[in-house]
DNA sequence: GTAATTACCGTAAACGTTTACGTTGACCAA
DNA sequence: TTGGTCAACGTAAACGTTTACGGTAATTAC
């Protein structure tokens, strides 16, 4: 493997000053006709290309780059958030260079070094788990680079921030299907390293001891989220393992619309009827959720704001001293026809 | 604004060298513990961030880039591709700077240019119009950067691609529905300006002629596809069009799966049923064409597939001189019960 | 006492491109 | 001849960080 051609290799060749074959390369004036061809058919022959490092470096212009990591790109939430990410940076001439971290938190702090050894100037990032904090945090805000989490949190973090009250979300969820006249509410949670999983939970607890309900220990299922194309399914296992119960749910509030998804192709497998005898609400307001039938109720999270705000933290963030941004937005229900009510 | 601070800056404030300061900022050896102490404190103040133009420069080491470009990022086919060329990627240690056009070939070509001055060293893109080729393509393969073109095609392009066989799959797509009882198979494509519409309306046409039926014009409708959270509105419109005719249609390819569900919710609403009023095919087996009921007869589009094959390419074309790499991916129909045959 | 070691710090040259400025020789006018 | 203009090219210093190497003073060894 050759080194890379630089002006001083074509210059030396030709026995010729560097800055003349710079000319050459740019169209500038002062310089010979037969001399400028010699040049530019040498620099071809060698494949000459500049070095942007230094190009950039004397110029003392760098277009500015944003890393974006995400748990799964292929997701509707995650891309839509990325979407609004995106749509802000174009308009304010900043590249994003994006890392999907597949739930690994190995990956994670693989593709975050990454991301600084290219010279990012800002990170935004939605965490994998909750135990990746000091590995794949504390040396990014060591060098100073500005970061934003979305959607997911460290327990000690302390800087910038875009979330969502996922436990207000859990709450108002699981209150809705109370107040519609269902009684025994199981729910279909994620395993406990993600910060989502876990307050959602905490919220729909909350909801059931807000009206004096005991939660019960059986109705309460927590299931591997990590793989997106096994989401579905993991909802309807779930939902087999709760209708092989004694006593039965008569609605699930699920942790994600996909899984709500599994519980709802259970449901039409076994002619249970939604939403008379089973209730259901999911999480995100996913685009299929508004399509499938029942339709589905939902938690509306609005990913393409989220980034929007995201990147608007970055950009300030940039431009100040050790100032903080935080935003948790509250969440909206989504009442469709999956939570009407028992008959 | 005032200019960021160099390590020059902090050396001469305190009188000392731009080495020391340099070895206090990295943790190197050889400098006592107070001037470090006082270089780190005076470094916090003035916000002291280390240019890594500079810094890759002198160690001569610089992350490979690819600029990946996509009409739509929020999209499950092109997240997918994403996924598919993040894969390869991350397992080669390059990283991935992606961008979203929106099929605006003005915002196409700025991103384009964008991916150029950062450097990339390659571009993976699913173009937006047929008509852009000159202005986007063209100073990319003059500059010598290797481009592999990916779902869609320009007519004079002859470099790297990976397409699927969209004819094709019109072809067989059409061709079911007739195998199935369907006499008046309507469709409803894209717009002109985008290749993918083009080539499965051509396939559907040529379906129709092979078993001997002319083509009718009040069937073939023309829709924009441009704003992704509007296609599944904009089949529903379609649909309701087809059925105001006098005659109108027992079976519907749609160019799209978000397509054929907006005609899945046209046939729901309006008591048509489905596979025994109206049988329907759509296009890419999107996640949701599965769990939509009926389940959507479609045709199976790998984007992740693609997306490694595309990131393949890249790689060869780079270590190769003037070698071009193509493929066009067979499609297979996916049969589920939308299309079963009329009663 | 001298020699060797150590702790700390500085000098200067790189990395590859860009650019202000200077130089050379040719040509022409007076 | 002198002076001036112009085309064509070269010199050298930037951009900010990194690093090989050298230097000084103080400490330790013998």
């Amino acid at each position: 493997m050759s080194k890379r051609t630089k002006l001083k290799d074509i210059a030396d060749q030709l026995g010729i000053s560097i800055t003349t074959v710079y000319r050459a390369l740019n169209n500038k004036s002062d310089i010979n006709l037969e001399t400028k061809r010699e040049i530019l058919e040498l620099a071809n022959k060698l494949g000459y290309r500049p070095n942007l490092l230094a190009t950039s470096l004397r110029k003392n212009k760098m277009i500015p780059l944003v890393g974006v990591l995400l748990p799964i790109i292929n997701h509707y939430f995650f891309s839509t958030v990325l979407k609004g990410i995106m749509a802000k940076a174009h308009s304010q001439n900043t590249l994003i260079i994006a890392g999907e971290s597949l739930q690994n938190p190995v990956k994670e702090k693989k593709i975050l070094d990454q991301f600084m050894d290219q010279g990012v100037s800002g990170i935004i990032m939605a965490p994998t788990r909750n135990s990746n904090f000091e590995k794949s945090i504390i040396p990014i805000l060591h060098k100073r680079t500005p970061i934003v989490i979305i959607d997911r949190m460290y327990d000690h973090y302390r800087g910038n921030y875009v979330l969502t009250d996922d436990f207000g979300g859990g709450f108002k969820a699981t209150q809705h299907l109370l107040d519609n006249g269902y009684k025994r509410i199981a729910h279909i949670s994620s395993l406990d390293n993600i910060s989502i999983g876990a307050e959602r939970r905490k919220g729909y607890i909350e909801a059931l001891n807000a009206a004096g309900i005991i939660p019960n220990e059986e109705y309460i299922i927590l299931t591997d989220i990590d793989n997106p194309d096994a989401v579905i399914e993991k909802g309807y296992e779930a939902t087999a393992r709760l209708f092989k119960l004694k006593n039965p749910p008569d609605a699930v509030f699920a942790v994600t619309d996909d899984i709500a998804i599994g519980v709802i192709e259970y449901a039409k497998e076994n002619n249970i009827s939604i939403p008379e005898d089973l209730g259901i609400v999911g999480f995100s307001n996913s685009k299929m959720s508004n399509y499938i039938r029942p339709r589905l109720s939902t938690v509306e999270q609005n990913g393409f704001e989220m980034g929007q705000l995201a990147f608007d933290y970055f950009t300030k963030a940039s431009s100040s001293y050790g100032e903080v941004f935080q935003k948790t937005f509250d969440l909206n229900l989504i009442i469709r026809e999956s939570s009407l009510g028992k008959k």
